[in-house]
RNA sequence: GGCGGCGUAGCCAAGUGGCUAAGGCGACGGUUUGCAAAACCGUUAUUCCCCGGUUCGAAUCCGGGCGCCGCCUCCA
């Protein structure tokens, strides 16, 4: 069995098959750099991590693609609010350009510090408006579009499909809209493709309506089209975004390819912050820069980021997530139990005896990985492939307690903890400093002389002394444990 | 008001018809230690929000109630 996905369009879970075999294209909306990114980023972005580390786990050739959104996304009522990025430069006294530069940056080096591999391919909605007006065409030709005033609206009633995805029926949309209505639009529920600039507006560019700029749905159609084709095998999103703008994202694209646009589609839940929904005005609003150092007042001290990515792999994607400080600390909690435990095979792959794999150790592997594998098959159930991590865990410990256990053996404990923690989960780093990098050999130097101080009080039984030293070397952040072949340290 | 989700130990969280209800954190007890730390072992839910029902059997299915959350308007 393979792996099966819950496919939102469906609402059921299903063995997953790409359009074409061995490769897959998947789209993912991006941010909208207007801000830093926050826990809900993390969130999502990590859940998605672990789809196309896990798809390429399995072997397949994936194209991921996730946007950049730095322009179109308007801030409040669907057609009448202004542009997101706009009005924060408007606050920055930037230029809009420069304003999504940052943002694209800083959310770049958060994700990197999350361990979320890097999409192939981060189109910029800005870069694409070409194709967003030929998409635009394409639709007023057919019939499913209508310019007014120099805006362009979707015509949602000539789509029948409209509401398949989130389950809404149209006419009890247009029954139940409760928003001002623009007068330019035919019907309430329709929406705009393409907007109409005022002189003042920084960010426009000429179309066949006169001056303007795009709607937000239409970039995401237009850039999954142009890098992965008219139908996309999985398109991932915020379970927020069902609903307008996925549904709306369907209706354009099939409206003008006459095909299916996506075939699974792939919704995360959302996050809230000690129980409650995280937001601005609620003075619970993480960004993943204060999680990071910890300056934030709900929370007691900093985590370290993959402790953070740790804890989004504590749930299930598709259930809320609530991050508490309690919930953090629990998870970096467990996640140096890991870290740890990776740090001492590897420490001691180079003093263990050489021989060949031990054949329960390697029969236990393959058992873990199985399990491993079976629990990821099933809707991506991260939080029983973290209780798999913490078997094998357990399991190390045992073989690093007997000194019987080869160089051979721990090599393949650590190839293990790095397919499946390091590879899959992207909890297991490739290199730790306590492991000897080049920087470290000085560190080490010198924090082995001062064990060999406080082991030289020890023998003389002077433990006021010892206890003295080994406290100093804790508060410079140093933690010393003494084990039966002798004492080693470790940073906090 | 409409649509959707959820309610499992002190906390986080799997499990969705049947062996002893995963795992993590925390707490407590033990082994180890000069003392610690780390590690290991053990204990920590006779019961899954409440009330009914279906069934030989339900945390899991059905009905009702209570509570929480999300979407419906920008959000990952």
């Amino acid at each position: 069995m393979g792996l099966q996905l819950y496919n939102s369009l469906t609402r059921r879970q299903e063995e997953f098959e790409p359009l074409e075999e061995g490769r897959v294209g998947m789209y993912v909306c991006g941010p909208t750099v207007y801000g830093h990114a926050h826990l809900g980023h993390a969130k999502s972005y990590v859940s998605f991590d672990i789809l196309v580390r896990y798809l390429r786990y399995l072997g397949y050739n994936v194209t991921y693609v996730q946007n950049i959104t730095d322009v179109g996304h308007l801030t409040d009522d669907a057609d009448e609010g202004e542009d997101k990025i706009a009005k924060e430069a408007r606050k920055e006294k930037k230029h809009p350009m420069a304003v999504a530069e940052y943002y694209t940056r800083s959310y770049f080096e958060d994700m990197d510090m999350l361990n979320c591999v890097r999409p192939d391919i981060s189109p910029r909605a800005s870069g694409h408006i070409t194709e967003q007006i030929e998409l635009v065409k394409t639709l007023l030709e057919k019939g499913y579009a209508y310019e007014v005033n120099g805006s362009v609206y979707f015509d949602v009633l000539k789509f029948k499909d409209y509401g398949k995805l989130s389950g809404r029926n149209i006419d009890e949309m247009i029954a139940g809209t409760r928003v001002e209505v623009s007068p330019e639009k035919k019907n309430p529920v329709d929406f705009a493709i393409w907007k109409k600039a005022e002189p003042n507006h920084i960010m426009q560019w000429p179309s066949p309506w006169g001056m303007g700029y795009p709607g937000w749905h239409l970039e995401c159609s237009v850039m999954s089209m142009k890098y992965l084709g008219m139908t996309i095998d999985i398109h991932g999103g915020g379970m927020e975004n069902k609903f307008p703008h996925h549904e709306c994202e369907i209706a354009q694209s099939e409206a003008a390819n006459d095909a299916p646009f996506v075939k699974y589609w792939v919704h995360n839940n959302m996050v809230t912050v000690d129980g409650q929904k995280m937001g601005k005005s609620l003075n619970n609003f993480i960004t993943l820069k204060q999680a990071f150092s910890g300056s934030h007042e709900r929370l007691t001290r900093q985590y370290d980021p993959l402790a953070i990515r740790q804890l989004v792999l504590n749930s299930h994607y598709r259930s809320p997530l609530d991050f508490s400080d309690a919930a953090l600390y629990a998870a970096q909690s467990g996640f140096d139990k890991i870290t740890s435990a990776v740090i001492e095979v590897r420490k001691k792959i180079k003093s263990a005896p050489d021989g060949e794999v031990d054949k329960e150790a390697a029969k236990m592997l393959d058992v873990l990985k199985e399990k491993f594998e079976k629990a990821m098959n099933d809707d991506l159930n991260t939080s029983v492939a973290l209780a798999v991590m913490f078997e094998f865990v357990r399991d190390t410990q045992k073989l690093l307690e007997d000194s019987k256990t080869t160089k051979q053996t721990l090599e393949a404990v650590d190839g293990l903890f790095s397919l499946l923690g390091g590879d899959v989960l992207g909890i297991v780093k490739d290199e730790y400093e306590q492991t000897g990098s080049v920087d470290n050999e000085l560190m080490d130097k010198l924090v082995r002389i001062l064990i060999e101080q406080r082991n030289e009080a020890r023998k003389q039984k002077d433990y006021k002394r010892a206890d003295e030293i080994r406290k100093k070397i804790d508060e410079a952040g140093v933690v010393l444990e003494d084990k039966p072949d002798g004492t080693s340290w470790r940073t906090k």
